[in-house]
DNA sequence: CTGTTCCCATACACTGGTGTATTGTGTGCC
DNA sequence: GGCACACAATACACCAGTGTATGGGAACAG
């Protein structure tokens, strides 16, 4: 997780309280920003779940802005990062769509967390340019590694496109809908199956 | 769009200055909200866009809570009220089909102000259980919606349910994902295209 | 004309948050 | 051992926003 080229952290204090990182921010911002979105993003509150005080803050950052930002790059660059993992290793191609299927759906709606702040981001990307620049961003990188899926089911470029678009929205529609209620598992599962069904049949 | 049954309002004063009913807090509310969703929503500036002071918002409401439910319950008599006007009329089924996807996605995409407020009570709703509330219910009642035309397309009820459910998420997917980019518009009827496609061939 | 009601303005107290300047303290290095 | 640096605490000024209490004026009823 945290950045191995980085300087290794000093030795802990006798308070047994290891000296905050700039990452260590940025982590504790995820947990605010899940729960509450980039609105309730608070300096403060920060502070007080690290247990230190906002002084530390202004050491690691400029501003409550540097912050949101380094925030977002972080985000950015780890959605694209992740998508290197991806990559189709070959064999029975109907398996492989399963595989993916199952790791764009179930997979993600179980990992709260980051599903949390993937949806705060976007929301922010509403009314903020940068957020919406590197949410565009990792869309069109994502809807691209499901092209490179699909290109090995179908000739067809049109097609292929199409498809890549409907199973991206789906996706994202998933999350947004379905957020953990009561029923919404086996929910995933059946829209799981019927797209794999949808693209098997349309090839 | 005023209730036809509110009491007639006022005579203008001299100053030409209707006086203001709690819908027109709630109508300016909802610019706001669609602008910069519900952690944005300030009385202040509210009253500022109405050209009056906070007095009179204290006036109509109890405090800012109190306008935040009265616009969910709002919000949500609408779009419970609206499904209303898209009950099938009849008619060859395949057109009909292309008519509510269009109705779903296209024409839904293009009401930007619409569009916002929903996304901005969708990700409300993840930190505040009313409106959490309120969301399941509406989406339960499209889903329903959707599943009553698409009894006219295939018996098998498993089959009914799901493809209701991924046009849905496919519908949301799509506001979330495609808000107005150049491009955005091609891709949505892209979309329309290739869901019906799926449900005809599903059936 | 008079009083009442409705709607809004004004003024104030209070809270919670930011940013900055200054000081304090542990840590490694020469 | 003392110095410089890295990180954090403290204290302050400041601002935006809420809620409340009270006063004011226009419209209507009689």
């Amino acid at each position: 997780m945290t950045d191995p080229q980085a300087p290794a952290r000093r030795s802990r204090t006798v308070s047994d309280k290891p000296q905050l990182t700039r990452d260590d921010w940025l982590d504790a911002a995820a947990g605010e920003v899940a729960a509450g979105g980039f609105g309730q993003l608070r300096v403060l509150t920060l502070a007080k779940k690290l247990g230190v005080t906002r002084g530390s803050f202004y050491w690691h950052f400029k501003d409550h802005e540097d912050l949101v930002v380094s925030f977002l790059n972080r985000w950015r660059d780890r959605r694209l990062h992740e998508l290197q993992y991806w990559k189709p290793r070959g064999g029975e191609v109907e398996a492989e769509l399963r595989q993916i299927l199952e790791l764009l759906l179930t997979d993600a709606s179980r990992n709260i967390r980051r599903l949390q702040v993937e949806l705060a981001v976007r929301d922010y990307a509403r009314r903020n340019d940068y957020a919406a620049e590197l949410v565009t961003e990792v869309d069109a990188a994502r809807i691209n590694q499901n092209c490179t899926l699909f290109e090995r089911l179908t000739k067809d470029p049109e097609r292929v496109r199409d498809l890549s678009l409907l199973l991206y929205v789906a996706t994202i529609g998933s999350q947004v809908v379905l957020t953990g209620k009561k029923g919404d598992e086996e929910a995933i599962r059946r829209i799981e199956d019927l797209m794999a069904r949808v693209v098997l049949g349309q090839r």
